[in-house]
DNA sequence: GAGTCAGATAAGTGTATGCTTATGTTTCTT
DNA sequence: AAGAAACATAAGCATACACTTATCTGACTC
């Protein structure tokens, strides 16, 4: 079980190592689109974006939504839920006092 | 400011995706220690080790704090702060429940 | 002061990674 | 049925990265 988590875990560590990676991620958070629309404005070719998705799906960091001829990406929560489970292991060391980690915190105990 | 953050982000990101360094960072989240007892039952050559900690010193996910000839290393809040603001922008698509993190694991385990 | 110990840095090397061009596959249009 | 459009995949290449061995620096001991 927890062999699958490390593996996810490097996926997600890999994956968000990339800064154009990181850049699609934070197009697709803002808005579900598809690999074209998403490369509007990126100067960056379609084998490249195709091939980042694929790195992103791996690590569960985006899911693909097949609508004909067109694939929509959106977020993958799963992804996000990793990376906070991985944070939390290390609460005891977070600075308390920043209000937007109060926020996190709440949100995560629940 | 921000952009002094962007480059942050990256160093954390690249220092976390690779699996020692990860590994050093857990050990030191346990307790902190020098270089040397760091390395105690990891496999890992002398330099191999100083590289991985600049690394992680410089994404401010490590501190270290000389003590004579020895170097105590610790986790450093900082990093973790900048982790826990870049997941808290997609706050919105974390599963809403702890709960959901679980199902996540089993569905792992298949 | 000489030797030793903890750690950093330098230089070289094999592999991983992100890009490119070319081609394949599936779906839609006409 | 033929072409085009949206993606995916293959193969090759240049760079980045993590390791190695060798050397350097600074602090402690004798």
């Amino acid at each position: 079980m927890y062999a699958y988590v490390s593996f996810m875990e490097h996926d997600i560590f890999k994956a968000l190592a990339d800064p154009t990676r990181r850049a699609i991620f934070e197009k697709l958070a803002a808005a579900g689109m598809n690999a074209s629309a998403l490369r509007e404005g990126m100067a960056i070719s379609q084998p490249a974006m195709s091939q980042h998705l694929a790195v992103l799906r791996t690590a569960r960091l985006v899911r693909e939504e097949r609508q004909g001829r067109f694939v929509n990406y959106e977020v993958d929560p799963d992804g996000l839920a990793l990376i906070a489970q991985w944070l939390a292991k290390y609460r005891a060391y977070w600075p308390a006092r920043i209000d937007a980690l109060k926020d996190l915190l709440r949100d995560m105990d629940q």
